[in-house]
DNA sequence: AGTGCAGTTGACTTT
DNA sequence: TAAAGTCAACTGCAC
């Protein structure tokens, strides 16, 4: 009898450990609900209602081959080693996981335990993550190779093994507050299914110049981002659907393939990207701590402001409408569109001079698709410390016009402004009479930025950041960049210039 | 028909 | 995956 540890890979179809112990035998398909886990303050209520989901559509697909999911509650190192002793397990299966500091270390104790216990642990790859990698030489092809693998089929059938489980907890009993997501998608796998056929049959089509805008992204992004993050879908078939697609697109005439070409090939380097940052955190865990750059370790941007005016981004309330529409669109849906997470990390990390790590956990809570390690490269990298990257300071003023021209969204999350003529809708601050209880904007705008960007600059132009730049690129840089498609249209074209070229190649 | 000029565009630099 | 600033070339138009 062996034990398939499931993680964050809630789904029997494309699952290497299950299918590999069931063909040996009989199996402990297990999941461990870790209440040390869930008192991190990235964890929020609605990562665990979602999970809830997936445990349930999990545990009846489980239940028809034969052998229900056993929830056990606690300790992973005290009830794995329960296990194995109570049942004669000596091998237990499960896929990497690159996830949190906490569960790296719960990763390290349960080695550690089986290495002395004498129990046999074996992890399989899922993202094309590797380990203990010591350059980015490689990556790109053996990702391809292992997204192009034949998908791994369910197996036709479980032995029972009468395991008892425990029940399901309410989330209070685990600390958790209540966090009500009342847009939030549904979790399981059935869900994700829906919407990855339903993008590439007809949603997708507009996405790669409808991506940006809070407007249109909700309908026309592929919206599986928790899905591959608690994956009741595995990166490889969504890999493989979209690979499938974009043949059948080749085939169509002109006009029918309008739109679908780029867009689908925008798409595929997303997928790409989102196994590239997963590979950063892998190489360094610490980068969900502290800045990839040395040069910002001892960064103190502490000002007597930042208290309430992190309180203020939270709650969506700074003056700036774009960024506080999102931030309440965030509150209620669990999710913001690509271009609009850039938005307010940067927002908070240079208009409002607040340290990443605050903004950070916040939206971790608020992001149902989670997932670290796209999610503390990207804050990182929003807020300039990362020292690859150009500074890049987004102005909430002008994405408020460029992608929400008619206040559509700015009027459906900020009921306050409802009312406002479109050409205030943007600046409010204008004519505060028009909307009384609308706050002045906690800074100005313009103000804050060249603030932000003298003070970025002068850190980049010290010593120090040059000589560890070197270092980075080396470790974390992408390489050949074949896999970037811009999200911004074709009129805008990046340059060919030598800078523009380097950031491509180099984006973090 | 050429000139002056305001306004635009695009490449490039700076923050 | 930014935005603003600079500058030179270009455009359209009035004279």
């Amino acid at each position: 009898m062996e034990i398939v540890w499931f993680k964050r890979d809630l789904r029997i179809h494309d699952h290497a450990p299950l299918a590999t112990a069931a063909a040996k035998g009989p199996v402990i398909p297990l999941y461990i609900l870790e209440p040390e886990l869930w008192q991190q303050p990235d964890m929020a209520g609605r990562h665990y209602d979602f999970l809830a989901e997936c445990l349930g559509e999990l545990d009846r697909d489980l239940t028809a081959l034969g052998q229900p999911l056993v929830l056990r509650i606690g300790d992973a190192v005290e009830i794995l080693s329960t296990l194995c002793s109570v049942h004669g397990v000596t091998t237990i299966r499960m896929h990497q996981e690159t996830w949190n500091g906490w569960t790296y270390n719960r990763d390290r104790r349960v080695r550690a335990w089986a290495r002395s216990a004498g129990i046999h642990i074996v992890e399989e790859m899922q993202f094309g993550i590797h380990r203990r990698m010591m350059s980015r030489r490689g990556w790109a092809g053996k990702w391809d190779a292992m997204m192009a693998a034949p998908i791994i089929p369910a197996p036709r059938s479980l032995m029972p093994v009468h395991v008892s489980g425990d029940g399901w907890p309410d989330p209070c009993q685990l600390g958790l507050a209540g966090d009500h997501c009342p847009q939030r998608q549904p979790g399981g796998r059935q869900a994700g299914l829906e919407r990855l056929s339903s993008f590439l049959s007809h949603r997708g089509r507009a996405y790669r110049f409808s991506m940006s805008s809070p407007v249109t992204a909700p309908a026309n992004c592929s919206r599986l981002s928790p899905y591959l993050a608690f994956g009741t879908l595995s990166m490889r078939e969504v890999w493989q659907a979209q690979t499938r697609a974009r043949e059948e697109v080749d085939q169509r005439p002109a006009e029918a393939r309008r739109g679908w070409t780029q867009s689908l090939k925008s798409f595929n380097s997303r997928l790409h990207w989102h196994c590239h940052f997963m590979q950063k955190l892998e190489d360094e865990p610490v980068a969900e701590f502290r800045p990839f750059h040395p040069a910002y370790h001892d960064f103190d941007k502490s000002h007597a402001d930042a208290g309430a005016w992190l309180a203020a981004w939270q709650a969506g309330q700074t003056g700036y409408p774009l960024v506080d529409a999102c931030m309440r669109h965030l509150d209620a849906t669990g999710w913001l569109t690509f271009r609009m997470r850039a938005m307010v990390m940067s927002f908070a990390a240079y208009h409002l001079w607040l340290d990443w790590r605050g903004p950070a956990l916040h939206l971790a809570r608020r992001f149902t698709d989670y997932e670290p390690g796209i999610h503390y490269s990207q804050c990182q990298m929003q807020s300039g410390i990362t020292g690859i990257n150009t500074i890049r300071i987004y102005n909430p003023i002008k994405q408020s016009q460029d992608q929400d021209p008619d206040g559509e969204f700015i009027r459906a999350w900020v009921p306050e402004l409802a009312a406002m003529p479109d050409t205030l809708i943007h600046t409010p601050w204008l004519k505060p009479s028009t909307a009384p209880d609308y706050p002045p904007p906690l800074v100005d705008e313009r103000r804050a930025r060249r603030a932000a960007a003298a003070a970025m600059f002068a850190i980049r132009k010290s010593g120090v950041h040059a000589r560890e730049a070197a270092a980075v690129v080396e470790k974390h840089g992408s390489r050949g960049g074949r896999h970037f498609v811009s999200d911004r249209g074709p009129g805008r074209r990046i340059s060919s210039g030598h800078a523009a070229r380097n950031q491509l190649e180099l984006d973090l």
